[in-house]
RNA sequence: AGAGAGGUGGCCGAGCGGUCGAAGGCGCACGCCUGGAAAGCGUGUAUACGCCAAAAGCGUAUCGAGGGUUCGAAUCCCUUCCUCUCUGCCA
């Protein structure tokens, strides 16, 4: 969430770059800072309150170890009234911190300068375009036929285990799943993120750190037993580690990488785009997150964006790349870029990777700082971004580098499947 | 899952109703000492919020979390989470 200090200074600014996401700020920031100022009136009346209180209580103490009981009893009745005002004080300062909350709860990140204006993902901006798109044989077909045809994925199994969007993977469909999370591991080691391994369920101060919660509660799974949330993507665990953390400078950057299946109910979602890999509620997905000072935290972003396409020009998948636009922004970031890679057979574009700079957002509500070269502790930016995630790669790969006698293996994958075609 | 013990500052650890934001130690920072270092000595060493133009300063809150008793709670009571030991179960 947004700080109150930056609403108050950059009121403007941020009501401005907020038109972008077609969200109109003004009058919530209105209210947001007089309820910031009655927040701030009541702390300083209840403080007071408490203070004399405070003070009264210790003169009582010292009435009664010099054995004036009497004359403390006396002054014993003035702390009822002050009692009860700090009661009502501290009832009225919870309301308003609650109002406070729930009102910078609804208000999304500030856009960056190069976001473009838009309503919806047609006003996306391409801003890179790489690789050839296949000509493809006649009788080419699209992901969830090649997956029976050669009997690598079983959708139907799924339906029968769980339900739908719960594809099993067998034989060689599996094996090229964990040698793309093998492949991807190694891509983002190499590049310096360190790996881990992290719980797959999280905790409810963890889904709100990272900003699912409380807006997004229907998106994710909850066993509701032990009040745990599956986790959507890895982001969410991975960033928590951070939680309530004051960092040193030299600690910074801070770069993780993590595989996780990840679990989203995608309410809502249906119709032929949801069709084989290309919509799941469980898939697999290899994520990279940074730390990063302040300054620094748009350079990091380039470079995810780089690190990201290195990917994908080793796998020659045929991809784009698009600056999102105010409307299809996320809520939580500033500025987010877009990797879909082509689906030949399918013709259509398919979201792989969504890399995305959250400056301060989520680094207010996580409690993580740090202490820069001046001593001064400030909230640290997060980043992150998909490296990648698997089903539609998958899909990319089994429908561009399709035969009609087979389907090769990229060449960079070879060693991690042990054989080269299917 | 059952029984017991416990959660205190960066760490260890005392305190078990009043002057306790909290002894003592370790660590860390600075200074003195030294040719230099170690040792030694001295000083300092939490976070958040509020008041103040700001600094200084002052106030408030925080001893796992939440509630209660009390004029007053780290200390007493309740709830809850977590850790450890033993028993049970189990990949």
């Amino acid at each position: 969430m947004l700080h109150l200090a930056d609403i108050r200074e950059n009121k403007d600014e941020y009501i401005k770059a907020l038109t972008k996401r077609n969200f109109d700020a003004s009058s919530i920031f209105d209210q947001v800072i007089s309820l910031d100022d009655k927040r701030r009136s009541t702390q300083t009346s209840l403080d007071n309150t408490l203070a004399e209180s405070n003070k009264l209580s210790k003169e009582i103490g010292m009435m009664f170890k010099n054995g004036e009981a009497h004359k403390a009893n006396i002054l014993k009745e003035r702390t009822v009234k002050l009692k009860e005002d700090s009661k009502d004080l501290q009832d009225a300062l919870a309301t308003t911190i609650a109002e406070l909350d729930q009102l910078l709860y609804t208000i999304p990140n500030i856009p960056q300068d190069s976001v473009p204006a838009g309503k919806s993902e047609d006003d996306n901006e391409e801003v890179f375009r790489k690789g050839a798109i296949p000509t493809l044989d006649e009788g080419s077909l699209p992901h969830w036929e090649l997956a029976k045809k050669y009997d690598i994925i079983d959708f139907e199994l799924g339906n029968k285990i769980t339900g739908a969007g719960f594809p099993v993977y067998k034989g060689k469909g599996a094996r090229l799943q964990r040698a793309l999370i093998n492949y991807f591991l190694d891509k983002n080691t190499a590049a310096g993120y360190m790996e881990y391994q992290v719980p797959h369920l999280v905790n409810e101060a963890s889904g709100f750190g990272t900003g699912q919660l409380p807006d997004k509660e229907g998106q994710m799974y909850h066993a509701g037993i032990d009040d745990l949330y599956l986790i959507p993507t890895a982001e969410v665990p991975v960033t928590n580690m951070y939680r309530d953390s004051l960092l040193e400078e030299k600690d910074l950057p801070i770069t993780c990488t993590a595989y996780t299946p990840c679990f989203r109910r995608e309410a809502g979602s249906y119709g032929a785009h949801v069709r084989g890999l290309n919509r799941l509620h469980q898939f697999d997905k290899v994520e990279i997150v940074r730390l990063e000072k302040s300054e620094n935290s748009d350079a990091a972003l380039d470079g995810m964006v780089e690190h990201v396409k290195s990917i994908l020009d080793e796998l020659k998948l045929p991809y784009r790349i698009l600056r999102l636009c105010g409307g299809d922004l996320g809520f939580t970031s500033t500025l987010t870029y877009d990797f879909e890679v082509f689906s030949t057979a399918q013709d259509r574009w398919l979201e792989i990777s969504s890399v995305s700079n959250f400056k301060t957002f989520q680094a207010n509500r996580l409690k993580l700082r740090y202490r820069d070269a001046d001593g001064n502790k400030q909230l640290a930016h997060t980043l992150n971004g998909s490296a990648l995630a698997l089903p539609r790669v998958l899909a990319g790969i089994l429908e561009n580098y399709q035969t009609l006698t087979g389907i090769e293996i990229p060449e960079v994958l070879i060693p991690y499947c042990g054989f080269e075609r299917i």
